[in-house]
RNA sequence: GGGGUCGUAGCGUAGCGGUUUAACGCGCCUGCCUGUCACGCAGGAGAUCGAGAGUUCAAAUCUCUUCGGCCCCGCCA
């Protein structure tokens, strides 16, 4: 093969009006071509950018030639002179629009198959065929962009909590499987036959562990791992910013989250966040919104009504009143005007959610208007509106169930709507604290299960429920939230052994189960820890957010989709049973399959 | 495990109240074209309509099954 010989003296974005008449040696990929007969343009492509390179044949034929075989994504190196472009021929939609390169020596470093879908041309494509190809998606410059920004977002992270006295310490992996958390992914031991890692879902224990040996403030960009059903924010792989202080209280652990984010989106976007964030008692978040992570950019908040319908007589709702449920509903401002039609889906949508019914009040101009008009009469009508603070034009709408399902219903409602209606602002970003979450969640058998994670501590005034009503007692926990995700979690944790090994009794864990999965930890606690606590925040979930993108996928260079599936490498895949025998591992799954076909 | 939605040339879509050659745009190939930048013009190739079964004189279109994508619930200490 022919030797090439290319060279790189800039690339094709940095190429400006400044740089006329240099020579110049450019490499990258063609994005397009127009050929007009007797001359031909490429706009070469790399990284930072795309530059027009203009090819003669009559003062170049060797170059025109070349650039007679290229096609779109051939790999090319140009060598040339960068000249104004003629009078009227600029293009102010690029940013080297002003100059383009006279070629004079160019060569086909690889020629590309024609690509199964235009890296130019910025149209949505199927997600798996663009995953297949992933490194052509990638090509593409608004998919590219969100790197750029990920790797910004790491380096403020870095840059802050290094100038904050924290340590970058990397923690195990592999590590034991903890059964009470999420699945674990899991390791064979090849030297420890029967026995099995597994992958760490977080770094939780052992960064408590770098508390009790004194590392005092430590943070990691760590990948983590969970065994859990997809969705467009969750990957089986995910990364998190961990970080963990001694000697803090949960304003300390705020302090510097909050001053971290403000700095990632001054850095990163321009934007100045105002600090501190609001906090709101998860109690709080429950009522207003119906969720522990409310998207606050837009309002349509929750209202209890009960207290106005204690005395009605109407089926359903006394119904629910005597069974101890409540009413609660929301307002669609300038909803009044609604079709039946529109009102109809939107009840479809509620019972699809879970409800038994949604009633409406529509505040007209001239006349209030409901279905129940009969039912409750005129006054109490308007009453509810009022309460409400439904105003004219308004459209209020209620529902009746037992309390804590009811509001996670009208919750859900209240989000599909915001998005439905476009009444949530996209280029806003709304933080909170929600705060005070339960120790404990019921399980369904009715035993208990830490709502954080078992490692929390309770507030200490919340300490005597743990012995008379342990389902009271709240935790020092705490969720960062961002429109509508749960960005980050963390809680003060218990640094005492007695405090710990009640919670595990409480869950129902036998001394034997305590000391085999948590005896490590337990030890350690009675050799001086030192108070702490910490909180893990979603970097993928962060740097989407801060794209704008729906999906962590678009800030995951080589994702897998929903099935857990990566299109690109065909991971999962079967293993050829004699490998499996050296891991001492039987498959249960027919042999024809373990044949070692991807 | 459950619900919703979508599968039609390489890509994006139309056709889906039953019929003849499955249409359009981009891309691709060939030819023409010396200032284009989504270059233009002319011609051409390319699809067993995700798969299987059924109903019918006739199925991309209707029914069932199945596979796959996406979104959600469950799950995610």
């Amino acid at each position: 093969m022919e030797e090439i010989s290319f060279k790189r003296s800039c690339s094709c974005g940095e190429v400006n009006i400044s740089r006329r008449g240099e020579e110049i040696d450019l490499c990258g990929w063609v994005h397009r071509r127009r050929d007009l007969g007797g001359v031909i343009f490429l706009d070469l492509r790399d990284r930072s950018g795309i530059v027009q390179a203009v090819f003669n044949p009559e003062s170049q034929p060797g170059a025109f030639t070349v650039a007679d075989k290229a096609r779109i994504e051939y790999v090319m190196y140009i060598h040339g002179v960068v000249a104004k472009r003629p009078e009227g021929s600029e293009n102010p939609s690029i940013p080297t629009g002003e100059i383009e390169i006279i070629v004079d020596k160019a060569e086909i470093l690889n020629p590309s198959l024609t690509p199964p879908f235009s890296v130019a041309e910025d149209k949505p494509i199927d997600e798996n065929v663009r995953l297949k190809y992933r490194y052509i998606d990638l090509r593409r410059p608004k998919n590219m962009e969100a790197f750029r920004m990920r790797h910004k977002i790491a380096m403020s992270i870095r840059k802050f909590l290094d100038s904050r006295g924290f340590l970058d310490v990397e923690t195990p992996m592999m590590t034991r499987s903890t059964p009470e958390g999420a699945r674990d992914y899991l390791v064979p031991s090849r030297v420890n036959p029967g026995k099995f890692y597994a992958l760490a879902q977080s770094p939780q224990l052992f960064k408590q562990l770098l508390m009790v040996a004194g590392f005092d403030r430590y943070y990691q960009i760590a990948r983590c791992f969970r065994d859990e059903d997809l969705r467009a924010d969750r990957q089986p792989e995910f990364t998190q910013i961990d970080i963990e202080m001694s000697f803090v209280k949960r304003e300390d652990i705020f302090e510097v989250v909050e001053g971290m984010l403000a700095t990632v989106f001054h850095e990163s976007l321009g934007i100045e966040l105002p600090l501190p964030f609001p906090r709101m008692a998860h109690a709080e978040a429950m009522e207003r919104y119906g969720s522990d992570k409310p998207d606050t950019r837009f309002g349509m908040e929750l209202v209890d009504i009960t207290g106005l319908l204690e005395s009605t007589e109407f089926g359903i709702i006394r119904t629910a009143i005597d069974k101890g449920g409540a009413v609660k509903g929301f307002t669609f401002k300038g909803g009044a005007n609604f079709s039946r039609k529109e009102t109809d889906s939107i009840a479809e949508k509620a019972k699809a959610l879970g409800a038994q019914g949604l009633f409406f009040i529509s505040h007209g101009e001239n006349e209030v208007k409901s279905s129940l008009l009969k039912h409750l009469g005129e006054e109490k009508i308007k009453e509810i509106l009022e309460f409400a603070g439904a105003e004219k034009g308004d459209l209020f709408m209620f529902a009746a169930d037992a309390g804590t399902r009811l509001r996670e219903i009208l919750g859900r409602l209240r989000l599909e709507l915001g998005h439905l209606h476009g009444l949530i602002p996209e280029d806003k970003f709304s933080f909170l604290w929600v705060i005070d979450f339960p120790l404990f969640v019921k399980e369904e058998s009715g035993g208990l299960t830490a709502e954080h994670h078992p490692f929390t501590s309770p507030l200490p005034e919340d300490i005597p429920y743990l012995e008379s009503d342990p389902a009271r007692a709240r935790a020092a926990a705490y969720d960062v939230v961002l429109n509508g995700y749960e960005l980050g979690s963390g809680s003060i944790r218990i640094h005492r052994r007695d405090v710990q090994e009640r919670i595990f009794e409480l869950m129902g864990l036998t001394d034997e189960q305590i000391r085999d999965r948590f005896g490590f930890l337990l030890d350690a606690f009675e050799y001086g820890a030192p108070p702490h606590g910490g909180v893990a925040l979603g970097l993928d979930r962060l740097c989407a957010i801060m794209s704008g993108k729906d999906s962590i996928r678009e800030v995951v260079a080589f994702p897998k989709n929903l099935s857990a599936v990566c299109p690109l490498t065909g991971s999962p895949m079967y293993i050829e049973q004699e490998h499996l025998d050296i891991l001492h591992i039987k498959a249960d799954v027919p042999v024809e399959a373990n044949t070692g076909k991807i």
